[in-house]
DNA sequence: TATGAATGAGTATTCATTCAT
DNA sequence: AATGAATGAATACTCATTCAT
């Protein structure tokens, strides 16, 4: 009968409840997450999450919006004034990318947003633009001016695009589906750190064919 | 005169059965499929589809068991006989992947048990043993056996595997989550061309390297 | 842990479904009628009454649909067989309506409606499409037929209309909105009488105004 | 400069409060308003409304009390201070009802009480007892003197009551349940007038029948 | 074998009311 | 007096599974 305390967290509630919406939706997708269990989680009542989120989607949206875009645009301005060699920057990006989202629970984000994309076309919508997009655009920048340059050989942009992001976004989607089943312990900095070594191999303008 | 065709419905029930779910599963995923659907499209009763298969799970092990291990056991025949070129055999494996999976309606399995494999790990498991498992231990046995030859040079072995199996899998992926929303018609079999190509370059025993 | 028996009584559902429906929707109204009052009073569980009905809506229309309807359609009969004195039609119209709604639950659908129109548009278009303007197009009809016979004097017909309508109306939203709140036991037979009354008074033909 | 407007305010608020819930009231009934919708409307939040109303119900017999009751009251005095003619009594009585009920807001209140009456018991017996059993009291009262000078012709008293209020409520309640959904358009005042003459027929003792 | 009627657990969202500030 | 953050009860609808026929 005694009513439990109520405490007032107006500024501290959003991230709180984004910091829970994000580990249940990555632990279980956006379909299965109950927001029941996402407000309990964050300490709140079903009530409160709705003060602040209208709905699941809007949720989401702000999980990706206050974790993810501010990601890209750190990159957007890293690339902006980048000066020097282009694999380089490419390594500045893929390893901010892998500090700030690979290394943290935002990880799970991917592999959700890809296994749900079909049931949930508004969300897809919603991250293509806000961040597959602008990815894809920034690495896509970061390879003309390679090619441009003569550092890197000239490729197909798409395809190009793909063989960077592939091997990290790989990464995240199989931690998170099949990452328990796995016997052997992988290690996905040495795992990274191969990946990019062919990377730069794949990229490089070779000798030989600069001079013909 | 109807008498016939009635029995060979009866005896064709399973594969009608499994060729429904196989088409609602990669379209709405494994929990967003109603079994009620898959029974309807069938031209059976819900009752009826528990005649063949216990459940919902059993039913999805069927798919996979009929449509996809069949082709990891053509490709181990195909690997355990064959006598030449290792990147041929490769060849010859990713080849009879795609066409036997990749270009029929088995490719949205890949995406469907990466997108439920937490939320379902019985069928993660399941398509772990019987699938991933078994496919990496051919390309793997592949590429020891040409690494063995000093056909392609000595790499990381789990990291390789990776490298030849992950444009393919990020293929089907992309196609069965972002495919629709993506604007550019893209073509995969330029782009597993250009795939093949990259794993040629990546994975041959360089002249010089192989001198030193 | 013994499973409740099941009984399957497919013919013997709607009705038994509407009838519970019909009980509630009277007493509490549309939107404070829970469905799962609705099933369990007709002693089957929730998901019985969707096998049936799709929605609250449907459930509502089909009441109205199995309910009401007919007795439009049999006076719509009744007038159209009829000889003779247009008042006697009229009488006989608003007996049958008694008879089958006024003394029986659908009584309670007029108060219900003209109370939930407003929210629930698409109930309110329902029920007066094929309650309403029926009706009112059938005493229409009738006090036309008595106008150019000169049973009756020349009266504007859409307030003629209410002027027949609006007693048995009023009794019946009375009856279910303050009916349990009045103290004097109200007789709605001798209502009616005295309202037919004044009616046949009210509508016709004075001498002296024929002989003009 | 700003502290008088401010002091207005302040003393304003219950009929700015009451002005919101009325015009809520009439637009979605007792249950289906919001608080937070009343408290916007009147500009203050949802915590001000409660310092000056306990809860919903006395937030709506507060209205019924300043903005109904009054006009109870005002023609209680009429009917008090009149002589002459009961008829023309009458006609007082009702034109005024329908100058402050039925040409404001207020016009919605008898459609929202009959609608709500049953769900919520403790309203109707509050609206019965301050309302409806004064206003049938009053016209009974003028009825009875009618009659007692021969002006009326005798008359079961309840269902005269009944015949004096209906066709005004009949439009009450009309216009706020099918009002929008009638195509044709209906002149309420001329609706007025013709009940309003057949009243006058209906009431009036006739000459030969006096004689009698 | 085949049917399809029946079950009931599971969940996003709303809103009157409370209360700390 | 005023605010607005917090609460939690309440409800339509879905669907995997069971089982009587």
């Amino acid at each position: 009968m005694t009513a439990p305390p109520r405490k007032r967290r107006k500024e501290a509630r959003p991230s709180e409840l984004l910091g829970a919406a994000l580990a249940l939706f990555v632990d279980k997708g956006f379909a299965a997450t109950r927001l029941e269990d996402v407000a309990s989680r964050a300490g709140v009542s079903k009530g409160t999450l709705y003060l602040y989120y209208a709905n699941k989607a809007a949720l989401f949206k702000a999980v990706v919006q206050e974790g993810i875009v501010p990601v890209i645009v750190e990159n957007e301005a890293i690339a902006a004034r980048h000066t020097g060699s282009s694999f380089t920057l490419l390594e500045m990006l893929l390893h901010n990318w892998w500090t700030k989202i690979g290394q943290t629970d935002y990880a799970g984000i991917p592999k959700l947003i890809v296994a749900e994309a079909r049931n949930f076309p508004e969300l897809a919508q919603f991250y293509y633009e806000n961040v597959i997009s602008r990815a894809r655009a920034l690495v896509g920048a970061c390879l003309r001016r390679g090619m441009a340059s003569g550092e890197f050989r000239q490729l197909d942009m798409e395809t190009a695009i793909d063989v960077v992001i592939a091997p990290i976004l790989m990464l995240l989607i199989w931690r998170y589906s099949f990452g328990c089943c796995q016997q052997g312990e992988s290690d996905p900095e040495r795992y990274l750190q191969i990946h990019t070594e062919l990377l730069r191999q794949g990229l490089r303008q070779l000798e030989n064919e600069s001079q013909v």
